[in-house]
Order: C-alpha cells, then sequence, then structure tokens
DNA sequence: CTAGATTCGATGACATGTCAACGAAACCTC
DNA sequence: GAGGTTTCGTTGACATGTCATCGAATCTAG
C-alpha cells in the first residue's frame, strides 16, 4: 500500500559498510585464528566462554543460550572438539538429563596460548582503528540493537501467529 | 614478550555488543526472509547484486567478488538457484571459460516483491534505531575498517611465507 | 500419585560452505 | 606460435550448520 521508506544514501552507506565490515572482519580473524593456533572461530567462542567460568564447566544448555547457538549445533560441535581433546562431556548431578561440558587442561591451554594473537588481531583490525568516540558510539548502539532484538531470546520463537 | 593489551572496559563492549548484534540480526532478518519471501539471505544477496546492474548479468567471476564470496561457492549456490529458476547461465562471448549468471523474470519477481520487507525490517531492526549521528558514525567506522582490510583483497591471499 | 506437557541432549538426514584439484581457455614472453 | 603460467568455472570430498525427531528425565495440574 504505502510506498517504500528506501534507505537514503547515509543509510545505505551504513549498512552497505556495515556487511562489508562483517565479512571482510570475519574472513581475515578466521583466517589468522586458523594459522595462528589451529582453531575456527567457532572454537575460540566455545572456549572462551567456558574459561570465563571459573571453574571452565558450564551446563551444555546454559552454554548454548550464551552463544545464541542451538543445542543440536552445540552438541555436533562438541562432538568434534571432544575428539581433539579440548573438551569432555560430564554427567550432569542434579538433573540426569542433562550433561556438562568442561574444559580439559588442552583446552585451556588453546585459548590461552589463542588469546593473546586472537585480542591483538581484534584491536588491529578493528578497536585500534576507531576513535574513543567511535567505540563508545558503537558499545552503545549494538546494545541498544541487541536489546530490541530481545537479548535474551532463548531460542528460535516458534511464534505462530494466525 | 611484552603484555597482552587486553580490551578495556570500553572497548569490550563494544566488541561483544558488536558480536551479539551481528548474531541476533542475522537470525531475525534471516527469519523474516525465508518466512516472507521463501528466500535465504545469500540468495537475497545474489538476487540484490544481479539486479542492481543494468541488465541483471554478471560474470561469475566479478559477482563472486563483489559479495566477497569465493566462486566455488557462488557455483554451488548458482546451481541450487538453477534449479529454483532464480537465474540462468549463459556463455560469455568474449571468453569462453567464463559464464555470465542472469536474472530471470522469476528472479526479478522474487527480488522485487522481497526487497520491501526485507528493507522495512533492517530498517525496524537497525536502522531506525539509531541516531542521524549514529549512522553517520557507523558509515565512517565500518568504510574505515573495510578500507584497512583492503576492501578490494578479491580472494583470499596465500600469502606463503618463509 | 500420575498423565500429559515440556525440557534436555543426541542423532540422522539434509542444506550449505570450504578446500583442493581439474580441464579448458586466455595470457605472456621468448 | 609454442611453452609455461595464470585465470575461469566446475566438481567431489569433506566440514559445518539446520531441522525434525527421538528417548529419557523433569515438571505441572489435578
Amino acid at each position: 500500500m504505502d510506498a517504500t521508506r528506501w534507505l537514503d544514501e547515509r543509510e545505505d552507506r551504513a549498512w552497505r559498510g556495515y556487511r562489508r565490515m562483517r565479512r571482510l572482519l570475519d574472513l581475515e580473524l578466521a583466517r589468522e585464528l586458523t594459522q595462528d593456533a589451529g582453531l575456527s572461530e567457532a572454537d575460540y567462542d566455545v572456549l572462551s566462554d567456558l574459561s570465563e567460568t571459573p571453574q571452565g564447566r558450564l551446563r551444555l544448555r546454559e552454554l548454548a543460550d550464551r552463544m545464541l547457538w542451538s543445542r543440536s549445533r552445540l552438541s555436533h560441535h562438541l562432538t568434534r572438539m571432544q575428539q581433539r581433546g579440548l573438551v569432555t562431556r560430564e554427567e550432569c548431578a542434579d538433573d540426569a538429563r542433562g550433561s556438562i561440558v568442561v574444559l580439559t587442561p588442552a583446552g585451556r591451554q588453546a585459548i590461552e596460548s589463542a588469546a593473546p594473537g586472537h585480542v591483538a588481531a581484534v584491536r588491529r583490525h578493528l578497536i585500534d582503528l576507531l576513535t574513543p568516540a567511535e567505540i563508545d558510539a558503537l558499545g552503545a548502539l549494538t546494545h541498544r540493537v541487541v536489546d530490541h532484538l530481545g537479548g535474551r531470546a532463548p531460542h528460535p520463537r516458534h511464534d505462530l501467529e494466525i
């Protein structure tokens, strides 16, 4: 009915820039991570989230939620990481359905040796290119969008409308 | 040797926000696109880039470069889109190796009917949440990062070092 | 308690992306 | 213009992600 509000020049510039940056940054960070540490970004994120907990252990469900991954995806991925000795699974004491993902010593070693290089890459290709004001703006704006999208939305809602 | 410069609080907030926004925005835009138009984001991007050319036709190589996709990936994807009748391939007159990707009427129909809803979603979940200053800042900052990463870098370089 | 609904994680089938290799064509450069 | 190199697009093998389904365990009403 009413005409589409297309993006004006500035909006288009921001939107295209965002998507292009997203892609290039991903390629570069993934490339360096693989080359320097033998980890994929997915591996890194799993290990990173695990290592941020006091015990290096998390319920699978909890980890999936934090990462905004499906449990299926995480389960598959953990199987592969387990085969490489980076994590193990343990039974959950208080919920017999559950399983607990545990960082192995090798996994901790992997993330600890990968982290400095990865942070350096993030700085080199993003953070250090921005002014303090831009960093704050990026923080503010991204968090606003995250809140809007319901940052906690655990799982793909099946809002069966109509 | 020298200590890692970890991200300070503001930098960390920006970086985490960026990654979380990235993920949530992707999920939501992909979800709406699939539901409303039966297209994946990959489909949409291919059709969009094609439809931006005067004739709706592009050399495969050229399209792959614009999208920052590998030719292999694009070739596989085109095979699937071709089966759905969204694009076709034609021989290239001046280069017998090449192939030209051509938007079919159905493909043009698909992108034209999908675009308004997609743009609306981009507005709803991102653009319209930002102030004009933030939009400009995002445009500036992303383009700086893209330039830094060598926006033109056509293909994964095989810099064989040492 | 207990029947039904929900959550948890695993799994298999399948869609998609990556990687290495290939044949054909085009491009040097001598 | 012939030999070696590079580019182009395709292909097959494989890695990864998604989706539907499952069995088991837990939760919730009554």
